[in-house]
DNA sequence: AGTATTAAATTAGTTCCTAAGATACTTACG
DNA sequence: CGTAAGTATCTTAGGAACTAATTTAATACT
């Protein structure tokens, strides 16, 4: 990345560092609950909708290879698709090349299935994000991709060892 | 705040807001896969680890308080303290001025609960400090508390409205 | 004191997940 | 080819965890 060091004010960059590990403990807690509510709102349950953020996320997938990526069995991923086709969130299609094989595309946009629920949240990041500079925003951005690039290394570290 | 807005390059901007919230979204999936892997490694359930966090962020609460916070029912919490205090990470006291009520105290830190199954991370964020000065770690600190504070309004919302 | 209220635990029933096996399809080998 | 082995999903049985409603216990009201 090219980052110098800042090594300048040890204490006070140690607060920082510390305050900012807990309020992203404190978001992480409070995303899981909004979550939760959010879920409710749409009538399916939580793992369905962290499912359907997976999809967003990675495009269509196959069955197994969605068991693989929360960590479900399949058995719990046919109940899953199950809902979400019911819910009318998901679709299934047959892989031609492959008949075995069970493709789950997501239906619709995330904007289309939550409509105006996630409008709290949206408006105050659109606030705080025209309350900032380009530079800022740049920073938050650095930020937000180091986290998330982290999280999956530490997911794959805990589900491996079964020691 | 007396932030001052910032409206030049508007089209930079706005990819830039839109960027920033597709990255908080991809990290909140994410940290919901890790936390569930969390919770496996320490033998508990998700919504078990949960309830931790919010203790640990709300300090010792009643089981009912618990239950509003957190929204699940008085006989959802009674298993989870149990299964808590099964586990050492929590430990129920009777409030000394209303024997009904009982305390739930959350045994430990989230550092001797959870080890060093959380490094991955925590060097991550540690390494992006470190190569970042205090007025951007000032920046995301404040993107934190902002967003931070918009999710119990989204949640409380999506809970209200039976409609 | 006697009724109403509040807090948590209990109970019965439902939902969702896992583990194991069945089914359907594909690939590899003789 | 044709059969065996492998792969992908679904099915089934059983268990864990949640909800709704009730019960038990303590407190507040008048």
């Amino acid at each position: 990345m090219g980052h110098t060091e800042h090594p300048v004010s040890r204490p006070r960059r140690q607060e920082l560092t510390r305050s900012i590990y807990r309020e992203a403990r404190t978001v992480a807690t409070r995303q899981a609950l909004a979550d939760q509510a959010v879920a409710a709102r749409l009538g399916i349950g939580g793992t369905d909708l962290l499912c359907l953020g997976v999809l967003d996320h990675a495009g269509p997938l196959t069955a197994g290879r969605l068991a693989e990526l929360t960590g479900l069995t399949t058995g719990a991923v046919t109940g899953i698709v199950d809902r979400l086709e019911q819910a009318g969130f998901a679709r299934r299609a047959k892989d031609p090349t492959d008949r075995r094989k069970v493709i789950i595309h997501p239906e619709k946009t995330q904007r289309e299935r939550t409509g105006a629920l996630y409008s709290p949240v949206l408006d105050a990041l659109d606030a705080w994000c025209r309350a900032h500079s380009e530079e800022e925003l740049d920073t938050v951005l650095s930020y937000l991709r180091s986290f998330g690039e982290a999280l999956p290394r530490l997911t794959a570290q805990l589900r491996k060892r079964p020691d």
